[in-house]
DNA sequence: TATGAATGAGACTTCATTCAT
DNA sequence: AATGAATGAAGTCTCATTCAT
């Protein structure tokens, strides 16, 4: 039988990380919730991802339900407030700001293993309405504040043509929040080529040049 | 124990023709598994919300794999060849026709039933790869070939500039699936306005704008 | 390996008693809760004791707890009834009384089912202090009333002397209990010869005599 | 995560000797086992009101089913012996004999934190048997035998009259070990006014007044 | 066909026990 | 001697699936 024999070769069962765990944890389950979903992931798997038994996880989350939410709270807000201070700092020409802004949120967010919560909090929106409420107010509409101000700018300047900006603002992040959740559900089953940064410079492209006033001259 | 002389007071259960079944199963399967996921998704609910018995599904469906595959496939085919039936009659204007087909996909899709489906192949894409492929080869492909077509013709005719045809058409696209998926997940928690014909009238005024050539005259 | 070959000898699974059921397990339920205790019993092996499987017992039972504290109320309150309407019928000389009400109390739970319950209660009274105040109330105390009132009418009529009637009854009732608690728990590992007719007897001899009147004769 | 720095504030554990953990977690264990039965006490709680941690325990006692085990022999042998010696300096009439006897076991059990191994150990006698029959032997026939002695004493002289000594005596104890059972059980959920002293008295009352010879003369 | 009682595999969770520190 | 992180066996509970009626 298999698995019988390498008693001896085990590693060591008891590392006494306390400290290390819970982030190794909420990285293992964060990757697999996203890949499977909440009701379909194992916290054995959870577990085994993390490098330890089931029954560890319990002695640093309550249940299987308190790990997903901290999964999502815990590894977002600390990037959220990242990205919002990077954001700050930025001066200039909308235009200019707009592409910056989006190619750093890309390089923030769509490129680290945050890029998974959007299709993550999609997928259980409604199992989960709390987190559903809390990724909505502190990620997607902080997000949204940050480029409002920046399209508003804009338009006060006479770069863009006046428009809906609440709408607009949501065209313009609708292709980001797209990527990252493409990126974690279809996308490896897409024959049709695909570059991201293809995808966001025609974005930004037509978005801004469409965005421009009469008179407004190309970037 | 409950339940047992309600049995005569019961709505009257034998009303419906028996081949409508099948069809009444997969809309109470495809609201519940877009809402759920497939996992959290119980066939009793399925079966309850269908208006018949537990047991009963099993007499036209496999099991609950098989069921959710019906699901998709059944419910998503015959829509969209419909679709691309109507789609290929369209004779005019690039822009014209794009506003048009992008308005009827949304009539088709975004405020039909299937509006749940993008959501729902989003979150399974990796428990039903071949779900996932199925979905991507016979709906986001066929659709991203009708809008090349339109596309490539208005750069052809002059109406639009130069660009990569095959970014072009998923950022045209991007929105479009977005709203969907925005729909059935995210929506009910946001608080900020919102109207999804607004948000296409924008994306297209921007999308379009943002591809006309140099000369070419706004519509 | 050994039941891998009674596959066929296997009872029929299904016999859809529905509501034979509720009354089946809570027996098996009893008995086990009241040898082995609470914590100690497996739901598993109350449902083979019942005859039916693991997952059955759901069907008619919310969880562990709620079958246990259908097991008290639903098994106590109908025999205590029965008890008291009894009881209430008797007149006579309050000696012949007490020991007529001995003895049926004795009949009628020492020797039934029910006598396991004292001592489940007095076992799991820290556990569940809602279900302790319920059978001291609804139990305890209710038998106490039907005595007290029996010794006081002795009292009265004078063929018994004053006393504090309170814990009079209390005397008279404890070795009562005590049997039932006896017979369920330390009377299998006692080599002493024991007869709980003989007990009682013994009993209502030195209690009745003890109690009667300087001038009261003997039964 | 909690618990991760308040090392230093924690009450200053090394003031204890050695040799007195045992004792202690032997008097921890006693009060939880007592109060919540073998199953349901969590080594973890026994370990913390003994002022140590869990693996400590280990350092002792063998396993839980060990520290079981010791709690009632050792707690108890030393207990029995000393109540054995005091009895058998007592000279006197039966009546006052009994009395003293039952005021002294009540005093050194009743009263003591041993007054919980009754209801213990009828709680868990079918799931530990060999301590059911250690206890049945080492304390309640030897109490038996000492109250025998003494009844039979009393018949010779012609106080009591004659009668099944070994029910008799039965009788007489009853109530010492119920009141035991009831302190640490129902007693709390008794709305009813008791008081065990006067509730040995009554028995004592009518149990010796019963036993007394015709011609006896009361106490 | 339709039902729903019955089943049992499988997931979550607890906790006695171990052992590196 | 003491700790407490780590383990995994075992128990509770759920739910897809079966099938007698």
């Amino acid at each position: 039988m298999p698995g019988s024999t390498n008693k001896s070769i085990k590693k060591r069962r008891w590392k006494r990380r306390k400290d290390a765990r819970p982030g190794e944890i909420l990285d293992a389950a964060l990757m697999l919730f996203v890949e499977r979903g909440f009701a379909a992931t194992k916290l054995d798997d959870v577990a085994r991802k993390a490098g330890l038994s089931k029954g560890s996880v319990y002695l640093y989350f309550e249940n299987k339900e308190t790990l997903f939410r901290a999964v999502v709270r815990e590894m977002v807000l600390p990037e959220i407030k990242r990205v919002e201070q990077q954001v700050d700092r930025y001066r200039g020409p909308a235009q200019e700001l707009v592409r910056k802004l989006v190619y750093q949120w890309w390089s923030m967010v769509g490129e680290s293993r945050l890029s998974g919560v959007p299709k993550l909090l999609v997928s259980e929106a409604s199992n989960f309405p709390e987190l559903a409420r809390f990724f909505v107010d502190q990620v997607i509409r902080r997000v949204r504040r940050v480029f409002v101000r920046v399209l508003q700018q804009g338009i006060d300047r006479g770069e863009f043509r006046e428009c809906d900006v609440n709408h607009a603002v949501r065209v313009l992040i609708a292709p980001l929040v797209f990527a990252a959740i493409w990126q974690h559900s279809l996308y490896p089953f897409d024959k049709d080529p695909y570059d991201v940064r293809v995808f966001l410079d025609t974005h930004l492209d037509t978005f801004l040049n469409g965005l421009l006033n009469e008179s407004g001259q190309k970037i």
